[in-house]
Formats: structure tokens, C-alpha cells, sequence
DNA sequence: CCCTGATTCGC
DNA sequence: GCGAATCAGG
């Protein structure tokens, strides 16, 4: 891809389906891809691959909790609040470690385990879609180097407009 | 206060 | 069709 500069390529699409489908949020999915976060969110509507479609399903939707064990997902998302906020109010009681990433651990979907870090690797091509594998501490869905760089603070430059 | 997602609207 | 701006809720 020499000077153009595709907007959302098949690739991309992919790895917004993969990603959304994954169980990770817009802004993670727009950190990774490297898109703004309604980016990603107008393509998702536009491509009607909505959560929940309107306020008022999303809101019935909700409260469904499934106790049959099935590993659906993991959304660990109470857990990035409590991330974020502590970057944010520069509170020293973020447990963020080292950053090293380890590239000889990635495995695929099934090798994943609760104490690895699915983080999607994939390439322009998905053929070897697979993931980080990096020990992830438990309710943690990446490990220390890559919940770096999904939760970098970038959100909050805002650009001033009046 | 902050975040999240979804829609609306201008380009 | 794209994304920022805006809306709506937690």
C-alpha cells in the first residue's frame, strides 16, 4: 500500500468483527486498530453488526447472566475502570508491572486458557490469526505489556472547538 | 467526575 | 460512506 490511504479495508472489517465479536469494547477495538472509537462505532452501526440495536432493547437486554460455566467471552471490563481511573488521578496503586511482551507464547483460540493474555495477534491476511498467550493475571484479559497499550491514556486529548 | 455505546449530522 | 459531534445512559 504505497501512498493511498484505505479507509476500512477488508482487513480492517475483519479484525472489527473479530474483535467486536471477541467481547472487547469500541475503544479497545479502535485503540488496536488504530481508529478513533466512533470510528469504529459508526462502521459497526453502519455495517448493523449493533449490540443491541436501540436504548430501549439494550437496557431489556441487559440482566442476563449465565451460570452454565460457558466461556463466553470474559468480559472483564470492572476491572479496566479501576485501571483507568488510577492512570488518570496518577493514583500509585495501579499493579502495572513490567512491559514485556513475549511473542513465543501465542497460541490460538482454544490454547487460550484463564491465565492467558488474549490478545489478537492478526495480520493482514487473519491467516495466522492467533493470540498473545502471555501470562494474564486472573480477571485480567491481558497481560501486563499488552493492558498497556489497550488502555494508553489517548482518549482524553480532546480538541478544543469554539 | 468519568466512561460506555448509538445515533445524528456535516463533509 | 466516512467520522466528528452529539445524544443517551451508567
Amino acid at each position: 500500500m504505497p501512498v493511498l490511504s484505505p479507509t476500512w479495508t477488508n482487513e480492517r472489517i475483519e479484525l472489527l468483527k473479530q474483535h467486536f465479536e471477541a467481547g472487547l469494547s469500541c475503544r479497545e477495538i479502535a485503540a488496536d486498530i488504530g481508529v478513533s472509537r466512533n470510528a469504529v462505532i459508526g462502521k459497526l452501526s453502519r455495517l448493523n453488526l449493533t449490540r443491541g440495536r436501540s436504548l430501549d432493547e439494550r437496557r431489556l437486554q441487559d440482566r442476563n447472566q449465565d451460570r452454565t460455566g460457558a466461556p463466553r467471552a470474559q468480559r472483564a471490563v470492572p476491572r479496566l475502570q479501576f485501571e483507568m481511573l488510577a492512570t488518570i488521578y496518577g493514583e500509585a496503586d495501579a499493579p502495572v508491572a513490567t512491559g514485556s511482551i513475549d511473542e513465543a507464547n501465542r497460541c490460538s483460540l482454544m490454547e487460550l486458557g484463564e491465565n492467558r493474555c488474549r490478545w489478537p495477534i492478526s495480520t493482514p491476511g487473519a491467516e495466522d490469526f492467533c493470540f498473545c498467550g502471555n501470562v494474564a493475571h486472573d480477571g485480567q484479559p491481558y497481560c501486563a505489556g499488552h493492558s498497556r497499550l489497550a488502555y494508553k491514556p489517548n482518549s482524553r486529548a480532546r480538541v478544543m472547538r469554539g
